[in-house]
DNA sequence: ACAGTTCGTTCCATTATGGAACTCAGTCTT
DNA sequence: AAGACTGAGTTCCATAATGGAACGAACTGT
């Protein structure tokens, strides 16, 4: 199978995985959510090449997960921001952050967590069922195919 | 940057995803939580060229994502399962589908969804705050970086 | 002896990425 | 008005990763 045609297929991990599952995607997520919107920004902070974030920046924007928009006339100039769709991709965030505070130890004391933004509280994110409040683990759900 | 740098990055989006980041990984892990164990079932159901599959289940293995257990001996067969650490993904894993499954449309009516493995009900994942038991959005949670 | 299984490895063509320089439209400095 | 500067890319080329197919190793079963 080529990268190419996860979009076709029916389960939504390859589905998902086909927009953001890309090297520097979700990377690219990262700083649009950390509020760094232009171009030059981003390829500084990321390190990477002008060529691939080109390529990024347009196809997340076909996948309407960032919406370009001009920020200045004269010369035109455009900017990159987060759609609803975009940021909808927070909890996919959250939980990689929280995976990786837990399992992939950073390379000195160095850390960066989530604290909540009025009492600057540390945050211990849980994903729970909205309709039954119950803890989601992998012993409690299933995927259920419909044709 | 290269993409093998991201390790060393302070920021647990760039550490999480140098570990599941690549093109495949996640893939190999959503088999492994189906159950599916062995190399020749995953190599089958990915599509993916054995060579590639070969050197993702070593670099999941390395990262503790996966461990290697024989199934038999004469001749000797391993099979690949989920470690905790491994097990921990699945968070990351049901946001993922959550989002794809409303943002990312599948290619016929055909879907894949979450239910409850005991009533068959519909799951509505949310990501709260254990502590406080309020919804996770981007408006309510900043990043700390401690030095 | 010979085909079948399972988990890989090897070889090579194609594709993607990294690095650096270049373009283009307009602005700012002197 | 000439020349430097800015931001957002594009172009070019060497290097790395991936796709496809065949091959190898260590057994089993007939």
């Amino acid at each position: 199978m080529r990268w190419n045609d996860l979009s076709e297929e029916a389960c939504p991990v390859a589905r998902g995985l086909s927009v953001i599952g890309d090297r520097w995607t979700m990377l690219v997520v990262r700083d649009c959510f950390l509020g760094y919107r232009r171009f030059e920004q981003i390829q500084e902070r990321l390190g990477i090449t002008r060529h691939v974030l080109a390529d990024r920046l347009r196809k997340l924007e076909a996948a309407g997960v960032l919406r370009r928009e001009p920020y200045q006339e004269r010369p035109l100039r455009h900017e990159y921001r987060l759609t609803d769709r975009g940021k909808a991709l927070y909890p996919v965030m959250v939980s990689l952050i929280d995976w990786a505070n837990a399992h992939v130890p950073p390379p000195e004391a160095s850390s960066v967590t989530l604290v909540s933004r009025e009492t600057g509280a540390p945050i211990a994110p849980v994903l729970i069922d909205a309709n039954t409040g119950e803890t989601i683990t992998h012993r409690t759900v299933n995927a259920k195919v419909a044709e």
